[in-house]
DNA sequence: TACTCTCTGTGCGGCAGCGAACATAGCGAA
DNA sequence: TTCGCTATGTTCGCTGCCGCACAGAGAGTA
């Protein structure tokens, strides 16, 4: 399956300073600032299923997703769980520290697998503090994650299963960026915060109406312009929100 | 409706310099700071029902309650609504302005009656140009409100009417300081966004086992500690979060 | 080939919350 | 006092999701 040893492969010491950068924070950043930034940056490739921050835990290093999607997972005292937020290409994992934390209140879990350049906690502390042009990208990126966790306040109480599913499919295809990517019921039922049986009974309405098909542990959209209509305002309001956002780092980089 | 002349009783020009401030934010600046923004800080009086932001409006002032308090309140295409985050004393109402927003997402509206200190928008962002010790503040302000909002998801998918209903008492009164508030069933109804029939029921529920009781547009808490335990887990770790806040306040200002 | 583990499908009783519609009770205004 | 509005109380059928328990179907391993 898509995960192999990560323990192994998760330490590329060297940047790709050939490839591009395609985490849209740092690829925003002027070529001077990002030059800056590389000798403490190291690319890492994340696993399925890795957990990055067990809750209430002091945070090592913060992510920039190149290809990785990662969940924050709150857990409550009996155990369930739902998914307060997803961090890709656009974001950053570790949110907390930039906003003067040291711990993080929810779990961080590895949806897609994929590579994302990390950097230590200390050194991101470190660059924050002179009005860096990070910041600025930054306090962007935690406004939209903000608005975004509101919308899923409203979508969690309010949605029913089968939009929310049709919603983080969509989502995920995106981040993946192919309509196939791999995912079994029980973490998309993790990340809704609702039974696994029930994440079946909806992806079987789905695969009966032929929008997506699915085997053992991947997906596949067939009809996306349909199951967009079958998922809650949600994915559009958020999308439109990262989109907003991408189109203000440029501009937050130049004298403001 | 709720809101009449609020524009004539809004305008409280002179700051009270004599009466100590008692939101937390502008209480933790030291003296001489605080008489610098002084100037630029007006006190007006919030009603309850008072719609302080509309959806996706531009932000012309952020506030800083004193005894009032303030709900963002996200709304679905369908017209359902939920609270994403109570404001009072110890916050800031437009913390988007603080994260580089000129709109805000959600609206917001006055739960409890009271006055507040607020603050052209405008001003704030031009404070915040030279590291002042207000952005260490609304920063660690953001972390706690963003925690908080990450539980509120949490809630609303798996605690019920009950539990939560409880614990919005439970705060609610909290911000009064006191254990009586004013408050009409609809507006719980609208924060938890669940009918205003189910918050009868549970109101019903709550006063025949003692633990409170209320009249036309009033609620007066009767057992706290009883309450306490049949609200969710939600009230102890929000609580959590503000009390960690308001320690970290003090230290934020002295040097780092 | 047989075994095992994980992932997916199915069935069933129960109930919390929903939508809709209506009944009663405070409380201020006329 | 009467009227009228707003707030609260009550009922009823419905359904989405729950918990629980088990069956079958990939896919790798020995």
């Amino acid at each position: 399956m898509a995960m192999t040893s990560s323990s192994a492969r998760a330490r590329g010491r060297a940047p790709p300073a050939n490839i591009p950068v395609r985490n849209s924070i740092l690829a925003a950043l002027l070529a001077s600032q990002y030059a800056r930034l590389l000798p403490k940056l190291e690319h890492v490739t994340l696993k399925g299923g890795d957990l990055i921050y067990r809750a209430d835990q002091t945070i090592e290093h913060v992510y920039f997703p190149d290809e990785a999607v990662v969940a924050m997972i709150d857990t409550m005292d009996d155990g369930r769980t739902v998914e307060v937020g997803i961090i890709g290409r656009e974001g950053m994992v570790g949110i907390n520290i930039f906003l003067g934390g040291i711990v993080t209140p929810d779990k961080a879990i590895v949806q897609l697998a994929g590579g994302a350049m990390r950097m230590k906690a200390k050194d991101l502390r470190k660059e924050l503090r002179f009005g860096s042009p990070l910041q600025r990208l930054l306090l962007a990126y935690a406004r939209t994650f903000l608005a975004v966790i509101s919308q899923s306040v409203a979508c969690s109480s309010h949605h029913q299963i089968g939009q929310r599913l049709a919603r983080l499919l969509l989502t995920m295809s995106d981040y993946a960026g192919s309509p196939e990517f791999l995912m079994v019921q029980e973490s998309m039922a993790s990340l809704l915060g609702v039974r696994r049986v029930g994440v079946t009974q909806s992806a079987l309405e789905l695969q009966a109406a032929a929008l997506i098909s699915y085997r053992r542990g991947g997906i596949r959209i067939l009809d996306r312009p349909r199951l967009l209509k079958r998922s809650c305002e949600c994915y559009r309001v958020i999308r439109q929100q990262y989109k907003h956002l991408h189109g203000e780092l440029p501009r937050l980089l130049s004298g403001k």
